[in-house]
DNA sequence: ATATGTGCAAAATGTTTGCTATCTA
DNA sequence: TAGATAGCAAACATTTTGCACATAT
């Protein structure tokens, strides 16, 4: 039984095979799919899904805490399974390659600003878009750089 | 002239009269606006516009660096004029207000994060989602506050 | 047995675009 | 006047939904 199955279960879905099938998928996938990707990856291990099963599935995990969708633009939802532990997310915006990264000062300080603000902190998202640095500077090349 | 069409002028743009209409639809905005809305806005000034050219305006100015594009869920994207400087925003979950604040602390770490993992630090969001905590316990009337 | 889930295609939503008329610089 | 822009409606892309049938508990 896939790791996102038991979650299912353990939260009394009712599990079809199709639930089964997206689980497990969702359950392998160690990126940030989006519906389309899922529903690709689905098909490819058994063809008796439909897209709107999947839109419906991962609904439904996000109501109950398994999912948490993301926007990390390009228009479409993306999902990330809730169970990676609380983290946040480094785009490149040449690629659109996700880096996932975890930062405990940043949470502090957002519980405090939400405080200040009168706020319980519910959720925080922090996301950061940057461009690949050219690579490490080459050790020392006859002369040494500096920044510019 | 508004303020945002000041910015217009400054970067060279072709002003029509829909133009100068939603830019100061916008300078008086401060809110964070959707699509619809600043549509709405502009039409009780001055009928004559359409959603398409608000839509194709917003994107000109975001492309222009005079808006910023932003997401708070809800699936429409929301404009927030890029001179209001730094900031980030703080959604209530309850209401959907945002509030705006600034964190140079949350800035400095951002960057270097990106660093360490090799990458030049393009754009960041940080957006708190939060509950309204019940009201500042009751203060001791008799007795002055202190900042929390 | 009964409530719940699925597939399909249609609809809803938010946004973009082709074309012609119009306007700015 | 040349070239960019507006309006309109049709086109798009993504996501939701109504309905008849199938399935899990």
């Amino acid at each position: 039984m896939s790791r996102i199955e038991r979650m299912c279960v353990e939260r009394g879905l009712k599990m079809t095979g199709q639930r089964r099938l997206i689980a497990r998928v969702l359950s392998e996938s160690e990126d940030h799919p989006d519906v389309e990707e899922l529903y690709r990856r689905a098909v490819a291990l058994d063809a008796r899904v439909s897209v709107a099963t999947v839109y419906r599935t991962v609904r439904l995990l996000e109501e109950k805490g398994i999912l948490e969708r993301r926007d990390f633009g390009g228009g479409r939802a993306r999902y990330d399974p809730a169970d990676r532990g609380h983290h946040h997310h480094l785009i490149d915006v040449d690629t659109g390659n996700v880096i996932e990264f975890a930062d405990a000062e940043h949470d502090t300080v957002a519980r405090a600003i939400a405080t200040r603000l009168g706020f319980e902190l519910v959720q925080m998202r922090l996301e950061i878009f940057g461009r690949r640095l050219p690579a490490p500077p080459p050790a020392t090349p006859a002369r040494a750089r500096r920044r510019t």
